[in-house]
DNA sequence: TACCGGTACATAGCAACACTGAATACCACC
DNA sequence: GGTGGTATTCAGTGTTGCTATGTACCGGTA
């Protein structure tokens, strides 16, 4: 979509996909394919996976390995308790930002 | 705030910057205790000194000099035709983000 | 005079994040 | 054997906000 979606994915994309994961289970294609439905259309494959290791290696999500049909082994991400914890702080974080941001939009200040 | 405030900053603060610049022109002194007084406690001065000199490089603002009373001459910024522009970019960014992000947060899909 | 605190701006170095581009691997089907 | 969809990985790059520090102007005060 551009620069500004870009940058503003920063920070949020994480939480993005950490409330994805707290639904259910998921694996990496799966998510980038699941973004690309709901129109964010140039998530690059690469960045998904890197967010993966990285909530991975914070301890956020647990891994388990499945075959796939078609493939190879699919890495399937369910959200740990430390990564509900976490979900909420950026929930917590979301709507202070966005509440301001909603402010600023209606004109106030 | 913390590690997950200042990555969502990313991308929603110079938004947030050109929004109050859109209603009246400031300097960065002025806009940096006007975020704080607004809860964002820990924004550094430092920072919104270097998204001023970035947006005015983009030719986003108009820039003047006006002398203080007390201190240094002040900075004033004012939002261009071209800064609108931008600005009307950033809030249909934001939209689309904040809309998929709420709808997420309704439990959705 | 000397010093402090509030005002006001600037900048070098750092860490985190998303993107680009490419590589690897597995499988089914033609 | 080649193509295309599935599935993951990784090195290199650019942008951004933070830390920390420095500079500068001014009024008050001891």
């Amino acid at each position: 979509m551009g620069k500004q979606m870009t940058e503003m994915l920063k920070g949020t994309l994480e939480g993005v996909v950490l409330a994805v994961l707290a639904e259910r289970p998921a694996y990496g294609y799966e998510i980038t394919a699941w973004l690309r439905d709901q129109g964010f259309s140039d998530i690059a494959e690469g960045t998904i996976y890197a967010l993966l290791v990285r909530i991975e290696q914070r301890r956020l999500v647990d891994v388990e390995k499945v075959p796939s049909e078609k493939g190879p082994p699919r890495k399937v991400y369910s959200l740990n308790p430390q990564g509900r914890e976490y979900l909420e702080e950026f929930w917590r974080t979301w709507s202070f930002l966005s509440e301001r941001i909603e402010q600023l939009r209606k004109g106030g200040r």
